[in-house]
DNA sequence: TCCTTATTGCAACTGACTTTCAAATTATAG
DNA sequence: CTATAATTTGAAAGTCAGTTGCAATAAGGA
């Protein structure tokens, strides 16, 4: 399923411009691209899709932004266990945290939130006395329309 | 703290060795490194401490022992949070799977066993009816010792 | 509008990992 | 023990994702 769509427009210019930051064009356009994805996205395909809004946006310029969100906590990035090369991927940091299942026959991502997650994380952070600030909870396996297709796996 | 040793010396060779693949001089020596290794190591720090038995071993074959062990999902690959770099970290699969925390300050990296993991991953297999392979959660953030050490921090 | 400073684009670079392929090594069959 | 067939290796070149240096450009406050 996609991304819960509670999202307010303009929301990543907004916080960015309230943290005292520039907002140029090439901005602009990556942050839309970014909060109107309906999927995760890498970099490359962060790109062309900038490119659709300004042609001439570089490269450099998207790998910086994603810096920058990151950096500011707005988005969060994943592997999906790295299942085609070593890319990563980006969406824009949920109000609740979910887990990603990555399907390693077909390459379906699953979301799921849970509350013995959040209950997880509470544990974490009393009994560990450790401040989060990020997670990244990564499945891999098969999905239940796999399972009942193949026989033989794993 | 570091892993629990509870594991047998020579158990990767042999569980390689049951499944019918080669035992090569290379190989044993790669195996033996990560079984004696007390933290988490990435590939170039396995290579180096492989060739400090076996000098000239390559680069490309720890690559391709890695890979071989993670198939038969025997070690566990780690992103750590990417702190330096894009490398990943190996680790011999546990009986149980744990948590990794990663200090955004000082680097340090915690292992965390949670009854509340267990039954997460429980719940996951059950509602979405997904077949689990292998678990990966990482969190950034900061450690016991860093929050009182510092004061301004996220 | 001017001025300072942040940001951009280009090109070159880096690091981590992969591919290719001939030579060496392994396990197995004879 | 060989001989043999199949696997594995090392060296070199290549790929891919992301980064760095720096001069040109643009943002936003004075
Ligand atoms: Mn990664
Ligand atoms: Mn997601
Ligand atoms: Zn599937
Ligand atoms: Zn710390």
């Amino acid at each position: 399923m996609p991304l819960p769509e509670t999202e307010i427009p303009g929301r990543l210019q907004a916080e960015l411009m309230s943290r005292g930051l520039r907002m140029t064009r090439q901005r602009r356009t990556i942050l839309s691209v970014v909060e109107t994805a309906k999927q995760h996205l890498d970099a490359s395909q962060l790109l062309r899709r900038a490119r659709r809004l300004d042609p001439q946006i570089d490269r450099v310029t998207v790998y910086r932004t994603l810096g920058l969100l990151k950096r500011h906590g707005l988005i969060d990035e994943l592997d999906l266990m790295h299942m085609q090369g070593e890319k990563h991927f980006y969406e824009r940091r949920p109000q609740r945290d979910h887990i990603h299942m990555a399907c390693l026959r077909c390459g379906k991502i699953t979301e799921f939130e849970s509350d013995l997650f959040d209950r997880l994380k509470g544990q974490i952070q009393r009994d560990c006395r450790f401040h989060i600030v990020v997670t990244r909870l990564e499945i891999g396996g098969y999905c239940a329309q796999c399972r009942s297709t193949d026989q033989a796996q794993d």
